[in-house]
DNA sequence: TTGTACGCGTTATCAC
DNA sequence: GTGATAACGCGTACAA
């Protein structure tokens, strides 16, 4: 313990600071294992150019220590903060108690433990304050940001696209060139299941369709509209709702009198699906009998309906994990070009259809 | 532009770093303003003894470089992260769908938001794994954490208390001596909905209670038996269950079989409420003719079931947001001593008592 | 393989 | 009021 450490400018007794925080620095570990910090440092990041004898005189001082190295100080020198944002649209709790948001964030989270980084929970304010959000990105707090901009928010995606910052998008942002996004495969899920209708026999198919200005949305319609094409059936029967139990059960009913003779139904989300059902229950048809009806989502709620529901699932944990390891690897200098990836649908039979 | 800084030691070319990261620096605005790098933070921090003339220089070039304070840099300077944790345990995404949570986390982040702090998620891996937590928070990321302890985990909760990091605790915490705490008055809670089934003119009351080991379920406990007591009633039809619905509705099948004659029941939360209800119709009693039923908690659920749950209000986001200024309290050295405060009960009156 | 020294951007202290 | 400068704790060119 008589070593002393000399290196640097001569330390003046001057200069006045907060007293230490008490945590052991990478000075201490260096005096106590009678190396430099520079030999410290390098047994800490796992550097190769150490002697055995070195590396274990540092570890034995770490362990003794108790030391961890200071994340500031670590982020001053390496410019980066170890940690990312994931951005959530809509923070009213009714969307964060949204299965697919809690989804969302337990699968990302165990993304991001693998690789050390912490994840900034950012909930736009109510009334939908992006530019809050937009501050504190360009602020230089994280990483990088991951964007659950599964609802429409335009001007929060474009704000981001100017930041310069590593983004990854869950679910497929609509109007922004390059940017990088997972999602699953929308028009491929929606086809399926009004395939799965038009093999059960269901000659004249409807849907109720998610709204225009999300991607999903106009992602599940086209599905629909490739599966009837292809069977060389009509795309009329459309009706647009909002992804609520309400909105679904507004265009259900809206559908029905248009169209009479549905035999068949693809609804773009379950909990629409939910509003459907209950239509036609009040209509008296029967399900699958009269109607037969696929939703999209499977979050857990498409078992308790009355059917349950036939349903696309959505892998949302493998999306959110697969979102944080494509971020982990723009971050590491791996990928620099933007990409996509999408996770292929599955359908899951139950009672419905 | 011709200001030259001279300040520090002199700079020689030498000495490597990775370029820079192109935000301006607060040299760059000192010297754009003509004054000092004190000075330039000076009026960055709000400090009183700089002249408004170079105020308004500073200011200048504040807004014409865009220039903002480098997290990290303050951060290492000031001792500070800016930051804090949100400690849930459990996180399988049902438990974070939890409205519960989900209003824990809104309530959280409008409080931080007006200190400037951000919230830091982390999630108990599925398993229990307290360690990875604890040393996290050991390890300097974080100047504070909340922990939604409201679930068994008396691990973690001592485990944090060795920590000497600043600590809120939502919900009581177990086995654990002067440690700060937000919760609402669940004693007073249940003695409310127990005297509202006694004004009724109920005479046998049951309750199924909460867990032995959560503050929750004891508390609620205790309620119920204050309110019995002092009307001179026995206090010998008690079952416990496990805050789930199916919890609930063994313990009320077994509450029933062993005391038949009751007619009033305070359950410890809605969820087991509703098993409840499912047994008592079974059983062929209405609600509340028969046997009269409150719950608690209140988290949108109480609403939809048969009959709606008169049931006792948790604040949850109340909660939170105290907890979340609490916290700012303790960190900003005001308020040195562990304080506990607790949110008065409301109690919702629907159909069911 | 190791040590020296610089730089990261900011805050806080002290002397003017 | 203001300027100069020592920390803050760490990473890392560069020299040795």
């Amino acid at each position: 313990m008589t070593t002393q450490e000399v290196g640097d400018r001569a330390r003046r007794p001057s200069g006045g600071h907060r007293p230490r925080h008490g945590s052991p620095t990478i000075r201490q570990v260096a005096a106590a294992a009678g190396v430099s910090r520079a030999t410290a440092s390098r047994v800490i990041n796992g550097g190769e150019l150490v002697s055995d004898q070195a590396r274990a005189a540092v570890e034995a001082a770490i362990a003794q220590l108790g030391f961890r190295p200071n994340p500031m100080a670590r982020g001053l020198a390496r410019g980066r903060t170890g940690s990312i944002a994931l951005v959530v649209p809509e923070p009213n709790s009714r969307v964060l108690s949204d299965p697919f948001f809690a989804e969302t964030i337990v699968g990302l989270s165990a993304s991001l433990e693998a690789h050390e980084l912490q994840m900034v929970l950012l909930l736009a304010r109510a009334g939908g304050r992006t530019e809050r959000i937009v501050q504190f990105l360009a602020g230089g707090h994280v990483d990088g940001a991951i964007i659950a901009s599964h609802h429409r928010d335009q001007a929060l995606d474009e704000a981001v696209q100017e930041l310069e910052l590593p983004c990854v998008f869950i679910g497929r942002p609509l109007g922004i060139g390059r940017a990088s996004y997972v999602d699953m495969d929308n028009v491929l899920g929606a086809r399926v299941a009004t395939e799965h209708l038009l093999a059960s026999g269901r000659r004249r198919v409807g849907t109720v369709a998610g709204p225009g200005d999300m991607s999903a949305g106009i992602d599940r319609l086209r599905g629909w509209q490739e599966a009837l094409t292809a069977a060389g059936l009509p795309t009329d029967a459309v009706e647009t709702g909002d992804f609520t139990t309400e909105g679904g059960e507004a265009a259900a009913r809206r559908l029905l009198t248009a169209h009479p003779d549905i035999d068949g139904l693809f609804v773009a989300s379950d909990l629409m699906a939910a509003g459907a059902l209950a239509v036609l229950a009040k209509d008296g048809r029967r399900v699958p009998q009269d109607v037969a009806v696929v939703g999209f989502d499977d979050l857990g709620f498409a078992e308790t309906t009355d059917p349950p529901l036939t349903t696309v699932a959505q892998p949302v944990t493998q999306i959110a994990e697969r979102a944080g390891e494509m971020l982990q690897g723009i971050l590491s200098g791996l990928q620099p070009e933007p990409a996509s990836e999408l996770f292929p649908p599955r359908l899951v039979r139950r009672a419905s259809a």
